[in-house]
DNA sequence: CGCGGCATTGATCCTGATCAAGCCCCGTGG
DNA sequence: CCACGGGGCTTGATCAGGATCAATGCCGCG
């Protein structure tokens, strides 16, 4: 392939070709020219589980794309009390433009690779490029409708519930073959059962028990603790609470 | 006072004029032109509480502005259990665009008046004003941090935790001349017990308990059922988990 | 006066938290 | 090769915070 003759490359950083933000996520707004600027200042690189990427410790100043992996937001109240509030995915824009994060974490969840800009890179260009805020807007109004969802979920369901609908929500954003109507999924567990448990305000013991009750009832399987396969999304949903 | 000589007015429809939402709402960001033209399709009303301004009714087409009064926003789960989801007071933007709502039900708290305009209109507008959009943005990216700081409530707070945090949050909003460092406050609250419920994911019975311990304790005087007064506000904060 | 909508209060129940072993899987070092 | 240890997970026993069920109180209003 003479890449020099491929319209869709034409002038396109060879650092985006292949990047899943130019097309789902943030970057997808920017002209080639935009690209361009872009890629000069930024930076592909990978961080293991557990890295902190915003936080007390900045390890990452700026912004980045997640290009693959799984982020979890936290936040921590002062006697230590732990909340994840959201969870960010590929190709999700990472960090927040017009402020200072409030008292959010940032942290990698599993083994994450990043497309990083420096702070003022970004600022500019949204200043410059209204399709780029519009953009972010968008992302911005899923994550409100997603952590609305997520209200109803801590508020007012039960423990299997909640349980059931984390299964769903990572069943939609990881099964790499995941269609609704296939009726069935299959997935490894980004999080521990200490986390889940701080995504759902549960306990680890119940998120345990509860996880056993779904294999009881023949709702999934699970293999090395982290492997779940479902059967029959139905049902799944069904346990979810609608 | 002559009002074409008031520079600051100069070409600002008189619907406008005294309006909240030009100042810290989203039409700030709109010049005299635009605001001119926003304006021809403009209508100021007033809702009662309880009425119903989004969802299956649709009440009210379109967008607002929510001149003064309190909206509630809710979800349902299809069995019936409920969660508010979100507050909004004035001068916020009610509506969403580009998007369907959601399953979210938005309802007059209290009395509520609206400045509404249709939906082409705000469309149109937002294509070509970016600083709309960026106003747009700013106000989601706060719904955003205000659902999250919830999550951590709804998740990781105990019942008597839930309702402080609630004073709180009405305390900062509504009183009047709510000044953080007075050390004091006094307010309505613009709930039912039943909506505080919703909203804390919590039962009737629980709010009101829990309200009658503060009471008891001293940390708040309540009048009516509906008027809290609030001698220190740093003992209410200690008792919403800080 | 009596009714209906909210709110408080009390008694009891039950879901999920807490406390406490013990297991499984793996990596490490003897 | 096995012993050891530790992290993550499961399982069991008990406890307790809120839910649920039920009665009663408080007002405003027709």
């Amino acid at each position: 392939m003479i890449e020099r003759l491929d319209i869709h490359s034409a002038g396109i950083p060879v650092l985006c070709r292949a990047c899943e933000a130019r097309h789902r996520g943030v970057c997808g707004a920017l002209d080639p020219d935009q690209l361009v600027a872009l890629a000069k200042t930024s930076s592909k690189h990978r961080v293991t589980s557990g890295a902190e990427l915003i936080g007390d410790m900045e390890a990452v100043d700026g912004f980045s794309n997640i290009l693959s992996g799984v982020v979890k937001l936290t936040k921590t109240l002062s006697d230590g009390r732990e909340q994840i509030v959201g969870l960010q995915f590929a190709p999700d824009f990472l960090g927040r433009p017009f402020r200072e994060e409030s008292a959010l974490t940032a942290q990698a969840a599993t083994d994450v690779s990043l497309c990083s800009f420096p702070r003022a890179t970004i600022e500019g260009m949204l200043k410059r490029s209204p399709g780029l805020e519009h953009r972010l807007l968008e992302q911005t109004l899923r994550e409100l409708d997603e952590a609305r969802d997520w209200m109803v979920t801590l508020g007012r369901k039960t423990a299997g519930e909640k349980v059931a609908s984390f299964l769903m929500l990572i069943a939609t954003y990881i099964d790499p073959e995941f269609d609704p109507r296939s009726g069935s999924a299959v997935f490894d567990l980004p999080l521990t059962r200490a986390e889940i448990a701080d995504f759902l305000g549960l306990t680890i013991e119940t998120v345990s028990r509860q996880l056993t009750k779904l294999k009881a009832d023949k709702v999934i399987e699970i293999e090395n603790n982290r492997r779940i396969t479902v059967e029959n999304i139905e049902r799944l949903r069904f346990r979810a609470g609608l």
